[in-house]
DNA sequence: TGATGGAATGTAAGCGATTACATAATTAGA
DNA sequence: TCTAATTATGTAATCGCTTACATTCCATCA
């Protein structure tokens, strides 16, 4: 790790700022100055210093990409996205997982901003909790460009790639009512969420639009956990006047309810039609027919890091960028069921 | 960005030496003055450059992580463990994603060692490919320390942690023969990846030491991947003298294999019983009773960066440090049902 | 009261690159 | 052959910190 532009510039006879020409091809400098340059940079194994680059340039060339649940594919899929485009680019990231913990949240944003990261990509853990606002004043004050992924901040514009969970939802529960359901069940996620919220009014518009009357003992308060949901998915099937499909959430509920329908017996969707928020890919492998509601995760991330770059090299527009995308419903065989 | 340490100095009537004392809590520094130094900071909306920092001090607190695939959460759950250590001791992660293609690995290493990061965790793609021999070399010539995690490279001895594929499938295969099975199949990944061979040898070496002869008929070979082993496994179904039990060696090949049962309506295990290499959670918690050998994921990305961590504080040791885990048997259900 | 030594702070030289500016070498044009 | 333009290279300041070393301050003690 020694050996510096300086050293290079020794062996090769020359001096560093012909050595820094040739490692940025920039300025003049003659073929033959140019082979022995490149002669001792590969006989001293020389490694420009990315460091002290970035101090002279004033410029770093990574992005900090902040996540709730790093193990989770969901989010796994959308670094993917963002990882392609940002290699395109010649941008590294700095990953930080944040376990939903929005202290972790700010302490990682903390540690980016003393990085000097060009910008961020953020997926806001999902709660409007009491730090909330400390959250949004530092994301404000952070002073470099932050770019949100699913998960709109309470209150606040800032630049993002959404998904429209209204109509995500709203999509769905129409779909299960053009299929004759009139008794349909929804558990939702936690509702100090926003998508969760979201999900929840695209269910009762299409409900509306369909003039069908909207049931509070239909509307099953979930958590996002797949053992929640398994204990309401029960329930569901002990009701006298039983629903004739659920609208799920979340993935991570549709195991629950899975499970729930498997110890019963019940076939879906012969028994019991259901369509869930965000895909479960293992499901539809092992040739299950599940119909889901999908966030295009690597397509977000993808998205999402070619709107930061752009925003980078516009740095003087302010106006705020905001992509809404429309979640694609997935349907596999329910519908061939239907009544 | 602008505002500086100096500007802090002069903004609290100090020296540029006395701001740096106080951010780093090291020599001496009058209360009073601390006082007017953190005002100042606060006033300012001051953070220090790290890159500054690393730049002077010849150290970054960072790391490099490389994986082939972070959209798959067994890879996902790696990193997780090693962003808990990470964080723990206030080390930055610099993810890069190499999609199982070699060269972007030889591109990643170059540029970590750029970023000058303190040390590797590398996942090395499980392939015996063309490149490999420049990819050991370059990983020897790091001049960083490297730690790999669950994959040798061929012919070398790096620090690493790694799992004991040889035990984790003999256990397998032994369940199996004392369930009762005679007739085992197993389904290989990839042969030129080197956990492939070793559960292939675990698996003969299982049947040897039962005096159970190896029938080439009952070695297929797979790839991977869920739609080799869904054909594979209806070739098996339509064998005469069908096996009662497969070995499946990796998680996606066991999704193969389910959805090519359930289309034939073979019950797990009254039917065929199966164990497969690395867990799907998912199936677990649709109820589905699978029984895997699982590398312990988070766990083994928490050692690894413990690992790294000891070695970076011990840089004067030269010896190897490898630690081998024993994948844990999970059994689900298969041993109920034995004829 | 002056010597002594710890406490508090400042000065300035790096860290390893980039780059504005100066200078030297080469080429072209008249 | 001389001048002007181009090409090629070097010098040194700079980026924002840390830290060795120097200096000043102040309390304590003989």
């Amino acid at each position: 790790m020694a050996v510096t532009i300086d050293d290079i510039a020794k062996a090769a006879g020359v001096s560093s700022a012909t050595v820094s020409r040739v490692l940025n091809n920039s300025g003049y400098v003659k073929d033959e100055t140019r082979e022995k340059v490149l002669k001792a940079i590969k006989e001293l194994n020389y490694t420009p210093s990315a460091i002290a680059r970035s101090l002279s340039k004033k410029k770093t060339n990574t992005i900090g990409v902040v996540v709730p649940e790093i193990n989770n594919p969901f989010f796994g899929e959308i670094i993917k996205g963002i990882s392609e485009v940002a290699d395109e680019h010649n941008f590294n990231l700095i990953l930080c997982n944040t376990d939903e913990d929005i202290k972790k949240e700010l302490r990682a944003l903390k540690l980016l901003k003393e990085q000097r990261i060009e910008g961020i990509l953020i997926t806001p853990t999902s709660t409007d909790s009491d730090y909330s606002s400390e959250y949004l004043w530092t994301i404000e004050n952070l002073g470099i460009p932050v770019v949100l992924i699913d998960g709109h901040v309470k209150y606040s514009n800032f630049n993002g790639v959404f998904v429209d969970h209204i109509k995500g939802a709203y999509d769905a529960v129409k779909t299960l009512i053009d299929e004759g359901h009139e008794k349909i069940a929804i558990i939702t996620g936690r509702m100090n969420s926003r998508p969760a919220r979201e999900r929840l009014a695209g269910y009762k518009k299409a409900l509306k639009l369909h003039n069908i009357p909207i049931k509070e003992e239909y509307i099953f308060y979930g958590d996002y956990t797949h053992e929640k949901a398994y204990e309401i998915t029960k329930k569901i099937l002990e009701m006298k006047d039983r629903p004739t499909a659920i609208f799920v959430s979340s993935n991570m509920m549709v195991l629950g309810c899975i499970k729930a329908f498997s110890e019963n017996n019940i076939e879906i969707p012969k028994d019991m039609a259901i369509i869930g928020f965000d895909k479960v890919e293992v499901l539809n492998i092992i040739g299950m027919n599940i119909s889901f509601i999908n966030g295009p995760t690597i397509e977000m991330g993808k998205i999402a890091m070619k709107m930061l770059i752009d925003i980078l090299n516009n740095s003087q527009a302010t106006d705020t960028k905001t992509i809404n995308l429309s979640p694609q419903l997935v349907l596999k065989g329910s519908e061939k069921y239907v009544r």
